[in-house]
DNA sequence: AAGGCGGGGGC
DNA sequence: GCCCCAGCCTT
């Protein structure tokens, strides 16, 4: 083998294929997978999350769903109810909105080329690549954090990732390297790669097959790569959720509509301000009671839970408080009633799921 | 082209 | 604390 072989492009995919068949031993439930309708909902559960935390969902969803008119004819609350905790919840809106596209468009068939794949909602190049090579064999290459990671410290591919120019390069080098006659293996192959010896902290460079010929590592600065242009600012929120209860047994609560986090989510009564929230509990409690004339507080006015949670652009700070009912019904416009049995039916934010948990325990507790 | 979107886990 | 994860959509 002459030199430039060595370090052509058949060389890399050529020593992939052969790690893949010799010393990949990593398992999961859609792996060979020829549903298409499974291999999509496994893509979109595993869009910027890791399989461990995607895992159960995929069973649940196949369970509940075994097809995508399962999946179509279902009430949307249920569906962004089984999505709960799993978080990027526009996936679960566009996830209905494509079973829709397939059920009217495609007569039920799930579309079978690239293009009719990629006109889904919700499904983006890497996704319509991954499911026309899995579900269909066709060559497209695939380009997650995985491929971009072992394509840039293997070839020293110093141009960020996150820019137009750095996302047609990773593209066009993933599309040269594909084994174009079995794309399906070479697409797994090279993530489970990236999953588990090219790993972003502490890869196996010792074992690695391909670590003769690595650029980075022949360098010696392989956590130089991949690079990114953009550094994520993060900012603080401060909420104030009241429980409002009547004497029904009822909760008040809303769907979150507007253009924020949560959308499709319920919450209880929303107050966003940061001096409040930061303030001792008898000022805090004193100013509600000035300023929302037409809530009626208890003396038993207490904060039921109080949450830290720490999102990808936003800081958020929750204290949730009982003990509040209404006197002016037009302070509620916008929300409604919720027996406090059935608030385990609708979906909350990770971070108001222990407040709802204790509502529906004490309810349960004479 | 840039910004927004959840939650969990590794270090 | 910061970074990453089988990315995509909207503006």
């Amino acid at each position: 083998m002459n030199t430039k072989e060595r370090f052509s492009d058949t060389f890399f995919t050529r020593q992939l294929m052969r790690w893949n068949a010799n010393f990949n031993f990593r398992e999961m439930p859609w792996k060979g997978e020829s549903d298409p309708y499974k291999i999509w909902l496994s893509e979109i559960i595993l869009q910027q999350t890791q399989v461990a935390q995607g895992l159960s969902y995929y069973h649940k969803f196949i369970q509940t769903y075994p097809t995508v008119s399962h999946l179509n004819n279902a009430d949307p609350n249920d569906v962004f109810k089984l999505w709960e905790g799993l978080g990027y919840y526009s996936r679960c809106k566009n996830l209905l909105f494509a079973a829709n596209q397939i059920v009217t468009n495609f007569n039920c068939r799930f579309p079978d080329t690239y293009n009719d794949i990629l006109s889904l909602k919700g499904i983006g190049p890497y996704t319509a690549a991954a499911i026309a090579s899995f579900a269909f064999k066709l060559p497209y290459a695939v380009v997650d954090g995985n491929v971009i990671r072992v394509l840039s410290r293997y070839f020293a591919i110093s141009t960020p990732y996150d820019t137009t120019e750095g996302k047609k390069i990773f593209q066009e080098k993933a599309n040269e390297l594909l084994d174009t006659k079995q794309p399906h293996l070479y697409n797994q192959a090279i993530m489970d790669f990236g999953a588990t010896v090219c790993t972003p902290a502490n890869p196996a460079c010792i074992q690695c097959i391909l670590s003769k010929h690595c650029a980075s590592n022949l360098k010696n600065n392989v956590l130089d790569f991949p690079v990114k242009s953009k550094k994520i600012l993060k900012r603080k929120r401060f909420f104030i959720f009241l429980i409002i209860e009547n004497n029904k047994k009822q909760i008040l609560v809303k769907k979150r509509e507007q253009n924020d986090i949560w959308q499709n989510l319920h919450q209880f009564f929303e107050i966003e301000n940061e001096s409040l929230f930061l303030a001792e509990n008898d000022t805090l409690f004193q100013t509600l009671k000035t300023q929302f004339p037409g809530l009626q507080f208890s003396d038993q006015l207490t904060v039921f839970d109080e949450q830290k949670q720490t999102l990808t652009h936003q800081t958020v700070y929750s204290k949730f408080i009982t003990g509040v009912q209404l006197n002016d019904p037009e302070i509620a416009s916008g929300y409604s009633w919720i027996n406090i049995a059935d608030l385990d039916k609708i979906a909350f934010p990770k971070t108001a799921q222990k407040a709802v948990k204790e509502l529906i325990f004490i309810k349960k507790t004479p």
